[in-house]
DNA sequence: TGCCAAAACAGGAATCGTTATTAGTTGAAC
DNA sequence: GTTCAACTAATAACGATTCCTGTTTTGGCA
């Protein structure tokens, strides 16, 4: 069993949450796309193993692996929630015209965070990037 | 004729769209609001002058007011499109208990979009911050 | 192993913010 | 004043997501 696929059983254990075959299923479609998908893509590679699940239950599996820290959800306007594995601090980058999302490297903002922290009363909890673009493929 | 009422007109009049009541309407509600209401409170507050405006008409005249650069729009995931009359670069934080919006002052990250552009093969069109936190009365 | 309560699921309805449609109104240009 | 394109009101439709309800699966335990 691989470091990565034990370090998931944990964070299900540690939770109480339990590691269904759907919510594996989900994983895997996280794992076998190029990245970035879509609840909807999920559901549809899910449904090709299991076509009776409901995208309710792909929903649901994505909130609880977002909530045990085994996912990361990133937000774009004009566009539905995307899902990542990769839950390290980074920036990701999507294409307007095509919606394809790719990660841009060794972006070093310092810490968002607390850069911006000194400037407001606020007592900030989250502080992201959202880059959008025109990829490669889609520039004519 | 103050002279940013006089940069509205001008920018009315260069796109060859028309400044209707209703346009002027949604302008001065976003004027008299306390910075960057939705669209449903801005057509609250314009229903109070006039009661027969549509809702679809408030959404058509923000979109026109965004498309001749009167007005920004900003995205929060779990909120509905926030409106501002600043459109000068800057940063706005939402408290994620009441859903109020204040700008952060004195950011500077230096120009986001050209410190990206190196590290990757997309032609970036659009990078902004997206902040979350808690709001001074809502710590309690 | 068989039983039970709790958790999870499938299917479908409901919700929310937003956009599209359509028929009627307005108002600037002649 | 007539005309015609732009605009509006009302309402239907939409996509993403959540909620609800009855059924199935699961893990704990006799
Ligand atoms: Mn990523
Ligand atoms: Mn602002
Ligand atoms: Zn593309
Ligand atoms: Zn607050």
């Amino acid at each position: 069993m691989s470091r990565v696929e034990q370090d998931i059983r944990d964070k299900f254990r540690r939770s109480g949450y339990t590691l269904t075959s759907q919510r594996r299923a989900v994983l895997d479609a996280l794992r076998d796309s190029d990245g970035h998908p879509s609840a909807e893509e999920i559901y549809l590679a899910v449904k090709k193993k299991n076509p009776r699940v409901a995208l309710g239950t792909v929903y649901q599996a994505l909130s609880v692996l977002e909530e045990i820290g085994v996912i990361d959800t990133k937000h774009w306007s004009d566009s539905p929630t995307r899902y990542d594995l990769n839950t390290e601090p980074h920036c990701d980058i999507r294409c307007v015209r095509c919606g394809r999302v790719d990660e841009i490297p060794d972006v070093d903002l310092g810490d968002l965070h607390s850069r911006l922290q000194p400037n407001t009363p606020y007592e900030i909890t989250e502080a992201a990037l959202v880059v959008e673009g025109i990829c490669p493929a889609c520039r004519t």
